[in-house]
DNA sequence: TTACTTCATCAACTTTTTTTGATGTTTCAA
DNA sequence: TTGAAACATCAAAAAAAGTTGATGAAGTAA
């Protein structure tokens, strides 16, 4: 059997994929996920909220926190001893396609789904 | 200094996230985003030629491939003794953005970007 | 058949990630 | 002040993921 031999000259990537490979990996989780559903859902969410929503205990919400925030995927506001953490649409928007967006999408007034 | 307590109710997700969580984590490691990317550069190519693009012993890439093909985001197609891989395009475009999707779409005829 | 090529899989090992409980910091209220 | 609440951080342990070299299966060609 003969072989085929690829000729093609490729460049190399334009991009840099190890910024990619951080994001990615903080949506690599189920736990990170719930938690960036719920933040959809609630908004500007707390800690002490979050630890009932999601049932875990405080150190490694944090955790889980932390990682979805370096990967830029949410934010934080802190107001007195209160951290509130919230969905960065934007960035969520950048990666995700529209339909799995929609996931992460504050659901509308009018209480339809967005798709 | 009071706390405002969230009274939503909210639906458990519809989706269930344990799919998802395979996926991103397949995409989570740039030597499987370098592997797609030249996958979709190239299309259809031989383990044994991708051996020598990506530069990794083949052991170690037949075990990247096989991540990326339990997540779905790439096909495998056996010819003789030969394993030919490839993108697929419908997978990615369903979990990626159309900017990220971009960089996992096959380049156009004319030789110029897709954005 | 025999020898060779391609590729998957395995087991032992290394590295990274996650979990856990404890401790530290900051803020506020008594 | 003192005490308590909210949250981050730490170090140790556990779990998961990745690497390595060897072996095995399946096809091909002599």
């Amino acid at each position: 059997m003969m072989k085929e031999i690829p000729v093609i000259q490729v460049n190399p990537p334009s991009v840099s994929f190890k910024a990619y490979e951080s994001k990615f990996k903080a949506l690599a989780d189920v736990k990170r996920l719930q938690i960036m559903y719920e933040l959809t859902q609630r908004g500007n969410t707390c800690v002490c909220d979050l630890m009932e929503i999601v049932e875990m205990p405080q150190s490694k919400l944090s955790y889980h926190l932390k990682i979805l925030l370096d990967a830029g995927m949410i934010t934080k506001e802190t107001r007195g001893t209160w951290s509130y953490y919230e969905i960065n649409q934007d960035e969520v928007s950048r990666i995700l396609s529209e339909q799995l967006c929609c996931i992460f999408k504050p659901a509308r007034n009018d209480g339809t789904d967005c798709c």
